[in-house]
RNA sequence: UGGCCCGUCGUCUAAUGGCAGGACACCGGUCUUUGGAACCGGCGGUGGUGGUUCGAAUCCACCCGGGCCAACCA
């Protein structure tokens, strides 16, 4: 298990999953068990997208003491291969995760998912469908029509079980029947109007062989797999929203009882400028414009491998972006920032020149070398070594640490100017050498002895500091610079070829003669470095295998000096693209809107409506939203009978008692309009404030019960001796005294916090209007 | 067009009827032998309209905007 990261991740367990998790495990609801599961189907690769339900699932599992499963979905033979299957364990055991033995396939549960099907069978809530694909698909309907039921709905058990079992035998050829779950054909939800549960498919399964021939689709398989494995959250993406009742169906028919899996649905990662899908991708690679599924500038998990990116960067990434339900696009940044934050503190620190000038120092002894020890890391990181660096007459800087003609706030080497060499001595820059197009070629500087580092006198300023590599003891390197692939436009519906157009030209540039430090040949193959000033690289594991040094940039140095460049248009300004795509937003302007009034074409509930809205005074909506069902209407009835204000009643029903229903309805309840009827009454007679009377009403909700023997119960009735509120009135006031003194000068919205402080003291039995005027009293004193 | 889901600083995310907070980004400063890091400060938000409530980002209604669903894929 990953070691705990980062300061920047949110508290833990505040996420909406987590808080679910944190109260079923409070509730005691699966005997304290959280078991979760990372479920991918093995027909591709995994990608960052994959690492955030990665990260939730083993992380989830990890907080509260639980396990999470790696189980591969492979139900379609069409699609999946071994290959694939060991990719994904190298991928997730490469983010830091470990499944123990918790190691499961879909396909080795194909004999007990058959039995439910003949379950299903037998209870007559699955039946064998003999029509043609095209023709299922044309009787389920459109999202606006119901379907029509299948002609062989209604074959026997008998027969159904027949043409099962037959289906399984061989005897049929694809598509000649398939297996549909008897529910609705007009149900709203598309998933629900008779799904297909099996199909026939005479296909060599990469595990399974030709054992079957039949398949289990999707929302009958998974459900079926989360409750083989006990797994008590089972946590997928928002798409899955509409399937979520199908999986409650199938686990309700086939008998499996709670408690048991439920699914719940977060929003899938989408990260700015990255093609995440396969169908995307292919096309990338099969044309060459990518090296492979693990190019580095891709995000697949190998792809973010291979550049060198740790995987407890990408954890952090996971921790800093939450869970939550809300279809986000993440910004390139903010990965970047947990890359750099995570190899900031871990990288050592190497010098690196990508475009070399050389520069002599003339007043160097020719033939001489210094060796200079350097440290790995700068005093801010808790680290410690250091490597020798030798210094000679002839060193490579880089190209653009020089300029003939600076912009203003221009700090490294300049003709006549100074510059520190790090960790080693200060240079003037005497003479420029030119080539005859005027090209620079070489820069003859002097250096000043009593200025080695560590040492320099007191009150010497330079300007700037800038690495370098000594000519005689330089290595040559490649250094791969990454950019985004896309200039604009990645967003899914972009179709592939348009986005082939959109290719950033220059998202792979490739330095062929870089300099390097020659400490780096003795450094671990591995090693993820600082180049300083530059940014964080290693050695490409593929290319840079060998022999020869090519390294990879896995991110650049946050720089704000090109920034300031290419804002203000200095020669410097260079087509570093960065995320500079402006994103459409979309406007939710607010029109009129009008009502569409209440349905006064029917006659009964235009009676209804009359008498609330015209003889009891209700108002227009709400009038409208009691009278529209016969059984709210009848419900408010009943309310009116104990209590005769229809205005309050009305607010009762609709505003509350409607936000605290939930999926329940009506007649879920375990009570009836006459107990919110008798609530509000104890209200009006000061029995109860209305805010203790909510919580009371929620209690009925979940318990049911009478309204009069809750509030002496749950001890909410109203708190009447003024002494009383005074005191803890004076008691909040002087727990809270820094707000105190903020509401004194001036921030009065304050007064809500006061308030709600003496409201949880009292337990909302505190008369709020009268706890508002001692409070103001007692704070404008 | 039916159903379900989702709208909070530029971006992501908290606040679960009671102080709209944090992070990234951006801007400014301090420090610095990395134009890095760190530290300090600033900018900036509840899609709209009504309603309920002492009090609404939160509950209710409508509107607006976005997503998902009509594979024998997952």
């Amino acid at each position: 298990m990953p070691e705990s990261t980062t300061t920047t991740a949110p508290r833990a367990g505040t996420d909406f999953i987590r808080q679910i998790v944190a109260a079923d495990v409070e509730s005691g609801r699966y005997g304290g068990r959280v078991v979760t599961r990372f479920p991918p189907e093995p027909n591709g690769y995994l990608h960052i997208g994959h690492a955030k339900s990665i990260v939730l699932n083993f992380g989830l599992a990890h907080e509260f003491g639980g396990r999470c499963h790696l189980r591969y979905d492979d139900t379609n033979p069409d699609t999946e291969k071994e290959e694939f299957v060991v990719a994904m364990q190298d991928d997730v055991r490469w983010l830091g995760y470990d499944w123990g033995e918790h190691l499961y396939f879909a396909s080795d549960y194909f004999d007990r998912m058959y039995e439910c099907a003949v379950t299903l069978i037998e209870k007559g809530s699955a039946y064998v469908d003999s029509q043609q694909a095209d023709d299922i698909r044309e009787g389920r309907g459109s999202v606006t029509e119901p379907g029509v039921e299948s002609p062989y709905r209604s074959r026997s058990v008998e027969e159904n079980l027949d043409l099962f079992s037959r289906m399984r035998a061989g005897e049929f050829e694809d598509g000649a029947h398939v297996l549909r779950g008897k529910i609705d054909m007009a149900s709203p939800n598309m998933l629900m109007r008779d799904p297909v549960l099996y199909r026939i498919r005479h296909a060599h399964h990469y595990r399974q062989g030709d054992a079957w021939c039949i398949y289990p689709l999707y929302d009958y398989a998974h459900c079926l797999e989360d409750a083989f494995e006990d797994v008590t959250h089972s946590i997928c993406t928002l798409e899955f929203e509409n399937n979520r009742e199908l999986y409650d169906w199938v686990l309700d028919k086939v008998g499996i009882e709670e408690p048991r899996t439920h699914q719940y649905e977060f929003a899938r990662l989408d990260l700015e400028d990255a093609v995440l899908s396969k169908r995307r991708i292919a096309p990338l690679v099969n044309e060459g414009l990518v090296s492979g599924w693990d190019d580095p500038r891709l995000s697949t998990i190998a792809a973010i491998r291979r550049r060198g990116v740790p995987p407890e960067a990408v954890r952090t990434f996971c921790d800093m972006i939450g869970v939550a339900k809300t279809p986000a696009v993440i910004e390139r940044a903010r990965f970047d920032y947990a890359v750099r934050e995570v190899l900031n503190a871990a990288a050592p620190r190497v010098m690196a020149v990508l475009e070399p000038l050389k520069v002599v120092i003339t007043n160097f002894e020719d033939g001489r070398t210094e060796p200079i020890e350097a440290p790995y890391y700068p005093r801010d990181v808790p680290k410690e070594g250091s490597r020798t660096v030798p210094f000679s007459r002839e060193v490579w800087i880089e190209r653009s640490d020089f300029e003939e003609d600076p912009p203003k706030g221009f700090r490294r080497l300049v003709p006549g100017g100074e510059v520190r060499l790090r960790y080693a001595y200060v240079i003037r820059c005497d003479e420029v050498v030119k080539d005859e197009e005027g090209n620079v070629v070489e820069l003859r500087c002097s250096y000043d002895p009593e200025t080695r580092s560590g040492s320099a006198p007191l009150g010497r300023k330079v300007k700037g500091t800038i690495q370098w590599v000594s000519v005689e003891s330089a290595l040559d390197a490649e250094v791969r610079l990454f950019e985004r692939l896309f200039v604009e436009g990645t967003e899914e519906g972009t179709d592939e070829s348009a986005l082939l157009e959109h290719l950033n030209p220059d998202s792979l540039v490739v330095v062929h003669a870089a300099k390097v430090e020659p400490s780096v040949a003795r450094d671990p193959a591995d090693t993820r470095y600082q180049f300083e000033r530059t940014g964080y690289f290693w050695r490409d594991p593929v290319d840079g295998a060998g022999d020869s040094l090519v390294f990879n940039r896995i991110v650049a140095l946050k720089d704000t000096w090109t920034k300031k460049e290419v804002a203000t248009g200095g020669p410097e300004a260079r087509r570093d693209v960065r995320s500079e795509v402006p994103r459409a937003r979309p406007s939710a302007q607010a029109k009129p809107g009008p009502r569409p009034g209440p349905r006064l074409d029917d006659p009964e509930v235009a009676a209804r409506f009359e008498r609330f809205r015209g003889d009891l005074g209700v108002s227009e909506e709400h009038a409208e939203l009691l009278a529209d069902s016969p059984e709210w209407a009848e419900f408010f009835e009943a309310a009116l009978i104990e209590y005769d204000d229809a205005v309050a009643l009305a607010g009762w029903v609709v505003n509350d008692l409607r936000g605290m229903l939930g999926d329940r309805g009506l007649a879920d309840l375990r009570f009836g309009g006459g107990e919110v009827g008798s609530l509000a009454a104890l209200v009006e007679e000061g029995g109860v404030t209305r805010r203790a009377a909510k919580d009371v009403l929620a209690r009925m909700v979940e318990e049911g019960g009478d309204p009069k023997e809750l509030v002496e119960a749950m001890g909410l009735a109203v708190m009447n001796d003024p002494d009383e509120l005074a005191s803890i009135v004076d008691d909040v006031l002087q727990a809270w005294p820094d707000k105190v003194m903020e509401y004194r000068e001036g921030k009065h919205a304050l007064i809500g916090l006061f308030v709600g402080e003496v409201m949880k003291k009292t337990r909302g039995t505190a008369d709020p209007e009268a706890t508002k005027s001692l409070l103001a009293a007692r704070l404008e004193s």
